[in-house]
RNA sequence: GGCCCGGUGGUCAAGAGGUUAAGACACCGCCCUUUCACGGCGGUAACACGAGUUCGAGUCUCGUCCGGGUCACCA
C-alpha cells in the first residue's frame, strides 16, 4: 500500500488540510436528543417547482417539529447545467412559502452558520481532503479513460448484453493501472477523473430502514463510480457524503429517485468511516397523463412551476396546507378541530407519510384555498388582492387602489359573519367576482332565467322600476320584490310553489333572479340587496332598462325568427 | 433488460388478521332559506389478479400484471 501514500502525494500535494482538524472544526452539534438537523440542497439549475417546495417544506417540518435544525446547501457542482439566477430562484421560492432556513444560504452572497461554507462549489478542498484519504487506504484510484473509451465500453456491454453495466470489474480498466503507469500519465498532463475503488459484493446485500419505505434491501455497490470529475468537483454521491457528515445532517429528506443509488452511498460513508444518516425518501406528486400516473416534470407540467401558483394567486397558506394534507392525511382532522391554529402548531410526523405518490389534485386545493380565504376579512383580502393585482392585474389594481373603501365595501358584502361565502379560491378569481362593480369592468350579458320567458322579465322589471327606491332598509326591499310577486302570477311563498308548482309561473326567488340578473349579468353574486346599495340608483336604474331593452330585442328576434 | 419502490372509490387517504372497509375533495339528490350563498342530511363509488398460510387476509408469503424510479465526469 505504500504506492497508494505515494499517489495521494502525488495527487494531492497542494493540500493544507486534514480530515481531523476538519471533524474539529465542525464538531457534532450540541442539540437537545431527538433534535433532528434536515436540509434542503437543491442545484442551481432552474426554476422551483412544487416537488422542490414539498421536499424543502418535509424537511423543514422534520426540524422544526423536534427543535432542531434546517439549512439550505446550494449543489452547484455542475457547471454545465448552471442557470442565471439559480440561487436566487431558489431562495425566492422557498420564501414565498415562508419556508426559511435557520442555517445555511440565506442571501444571493449570504450565509449563516458555523458548518459551512453552504456552496458546494466553495468546498473543493474539504473533498480533496477526504478524497486523499481514500486514496491513501486504496479506495480511490485515477481513471483517464476518455468519453469515447466510456462510450466504446458501454457498446461493447450492450453488444454482450451483459446485465449489469458500468464500470467495474473487467470494464475498469484504469483500476487495475500500477503506480509507474499512473505517475506518468499525471505527468504527462493527461486528464483523469478519480474513481472508488469499489470493495462491494454483488451477492452481498445492504438493508435500509427508510423512514417512509420502510426496509429497503439492495445488492452492494460494485461500480467504480466517480468522486472527483475531471476538474475536482466531486460528484453528487461523494459530496453528499463529505456534507452531509460534516454538516451533522441527522435526516437526509429526498426524493425517492435517489434510493436507486443507496448502494453507493452506505458503502462511500462505511469507507470513509462515517455515520450514515437517516434517509426520509418522499415520493415524487403525480399527475394523471393519459390515464395513467406520472411523475411531474418541469418541462411538461408548467402548473407545477412555483411561478404559477404566484400567477393565480394562491395564498401561500392555502398551497402549504394542501401540501400537508398530501404529507399528513389526518391534517385535516387536526384543522377541522383547530379552525384557528396556525399550520405550524400540527404536530407532522414522518412516520405518517404515504410511500406512494399522490396526485396533484388541483380541485381539492381549491376547495381547501377557498375555506382559508373566507375566513379572512374585508381589509384583508383588499391588502392581499392588492399586492398580486399589482403585479399580475394592474387594470384591476388601479380601479382597486383607486376607490379602497368602495372595494372592501365590495369585499364586505356577506363577510365576516358565521357563514362567510366561499366563492374565492384564489386572487384571479377576483376580477370575476367585482366585474360588475365596476363599469370599466362590467360586461354586459343579459338573458332571462330559463324558466322565465322575455316577457314575464320584462314585465317583472318594469314593476319594479316603479316601487324601486335607492335608500330602502333590506326588509322594506324585500318586502317589495315580494309584492311584485301575485299580480304577476308568482308568488311571494316558496313553500306553496313546491306544494304546488303549476298554480304559479315561479317564485320570488325567481323574480330575484330576474332582477339579479338584470343589475349584475349573473346568476350569482352576494346578497342582491347589498350589491344594489353600492351600484347606487343611477347605475341600477340604467342596468334595469338596459335588459328590458335587450328582452324585447330577443323576443322580437325570437318572433321574427 | 438488471436492480429498486409502489398498487384501497375519479382524487387524497384511514386501516398494523376478525370493521356494515372511516373521512375529505369532486359528482348527484334532498332539506334549510326573504334573493345569492353558507350550512345540514343522504347517495353513487374501492381493497389490481391468482395461489398459499390461517378457523378467518385489504392487512402475512409467493407469483403475475400494471404504474413509477434508476442504471452519467446530472443532481
Amino acid at each position: 500500500m505504500d504506492d497508494c501514500e505515494k499517489l495521494a502525494g502525488l495527487l494531492f500535494s497542494d493540500l493544507t488540510v486534514s480530515p481531523d482538524e476538519l471533524e474539529q472544526k465542525y464538531p457534532p452539534r450540541n442539540l437537545p436528543d431527538g433534535a433532528r438537523v434536515s436540509r434542503f440542497a437543491p442545484s442551481p439549475t432552474g426554476f422551483m417547482h412544487m416537488g422542490n417546495i414539498f421536499s424543502a417544506f418535509i424537511s423543514k417540518l422534520n426540524a422544526d417539529i423536534t427543535g432542531g435544525v434546517f439549512y439550505l446547501r446550494i449543489e452547484d457542482t455542475d457547471k454545465k447545467r448552471e442557470v442565471e439566477n439559480g440561487i436566487e430562484s431558489i431562495l425566492d421560492g422557498l420564501f414565498a412559502f415562508g419556508i426559511v432556513p435557520d442555517e445555511g444560504v440565506v442571501g444571493q452572497n449570504e450565509e449563516k452558520g458555523g458548518y459551512g461554507p453552504y456552496r458546494q462549489s466553495h468546498r473543493k478542498e474539504i473533498y480533496r481532503c477526504f478524497a486523499k484519504e481514500l486514496v491513501k487506504k486504496g479506495f480511490a484510484y485515477p481513471c483517464f479513460c476518455t468519453e469515447d473509451d466510456l462510450a466504446g465500453m458501454r457498446k461493447a456491454q450492450d453488444d454482450e448484453s451483459t446485465t449489469t453495466k458500468g464500470y467495474f470489474g473487467k470494464w475498469a480498466v484504469c483500476r487495475s493501472l500500477t503506480f509507474d503507469e499512473q505517475r506518468s500519465r499525471i505527468l504527462s498532463g493527461a486528464p483523469f477523473v478519480l474513481r472508488l475503488r469499489s470493495d462491494g459484493d454483488e451477492n452481498k446485500k445492504i438493508t435500509v430502514r427508510d423512514l417512509i419505505k420502510g426496509k429497503i434491501e439492495m445488492p452492494e455497490n460494485i461500480q467504480d463510480i466517480v468522486l472527483l470529475k475531471s476538474d475536482g468537483i466531486p460528484t453528487y454521491h461523494f459530496a453528499h457524503a463529505v456534507d452531509d457528515h460534516l454538516m451533522r445532517t441527522t435526516h437526509v429528506v429526498r426524493g425517492d429517485e435517489w434510493i436507486a443509488s443507496l448502494p453507493v452511498h452506505i458503502q462511500l460513508f462505511s469507507l470513509l468511516g462515517f455515520k450514515p444518516p437517516k434517509y426520509v425518501h418522499i415520493s415524487p406528486i403525480m399527475k394523471i397523463d393519459n390515464g395513467n400516473k406520472r411523475k411531474l416534470s418541469k418541462r411538461k407540467d408548467p402548473e407545477l412551476a412555483v411561478s404559477f401558483y404566484r400567477e393565480q394567486g394562491y395564498p401561500t397558506e392555502s398551497v402549504l396546507e394542501y401540501l400537508m394534507t398530501l404529507a399528513n392525511s389526518n391534517f385535516e382532522d387536526w384543522r377541522r378541530a383547530n379552525p384557528a391554529e396556525p399550520l405550524s402548531r400540527f404536530p407532522f410526523s414522518i412516520n405518517k407519510m404515504s410511500p406512494s405518490g399522490a396526485v396533484f389534485d388541483i380541485a381539492k386545493m381549491n376547495d381547501i384555498s377557498k375555506n382559508i380565504i373566507s375566513k379572512m376579512g374585508a381589509d384583508e383580502i383588499f391588502e392581499k388582492v392588492s399586492v398580486w393585482a399589482r403585479e399580475f392585474d394592474p387594470e384591476l389594481y388601479m380601479l382597486l387602489s383607486d376607490n379602497p373603501k368602495y372595494a372592501k365595501s365590495i369585499f364586505s358584502i356577506d363577510r365576516g359573519g358565521t357563514n362567510p361565502r366561499k366563492d374565492i379560491s384564489k386572487w384571479s378569481d377576483v376580477r370575476g367576482y367585482v366585474e360588475y362593480f365596476y363599469p370599466a369592468l362590467y360586461k354586459s350579458g343579459k338573458r332571462p332565467p330559463e324558466s322565465i320567458t322575455a316577457a314575464d322579465a320584462r314585465a317583472i322589471l318594469s314593476k319594479y322600476l316603479e316601487v324601486y327606491g335607492a335608500d330602502d332598509e333590506k326588509d322594506v326591499w324585500f318586502s317589495k320584490i315580494k309584492g311584485l310577486c301575485e299580480p304577476l302570477g308568482f308568488t311571494p311563498n316558496v313553500k306553496e310553489f313546491k306544494k304546488n308548482p303549476s298554480a304559479f309561473k315561479g317564485h320570488v326567488g325567481d323574480v330575484s333572479a330576474v332582477i339579479r340578473m338584470a343589475v349584475t349579468s349573473r346568476a350569482n353574486t352576494p346578497d342582491l340587496h347589498a350589491v344594489m346599495a353600492l351600484l347606487g340608483e343611477r347605475e341600477v336604474k340604467a342596468r334595469i332598462n338596459g335588459a328590458i331593452d335587450d328582452y324585447t330585442l330577443g323576443q322580437h328576434c325570437a318572433m321574427s325568427g
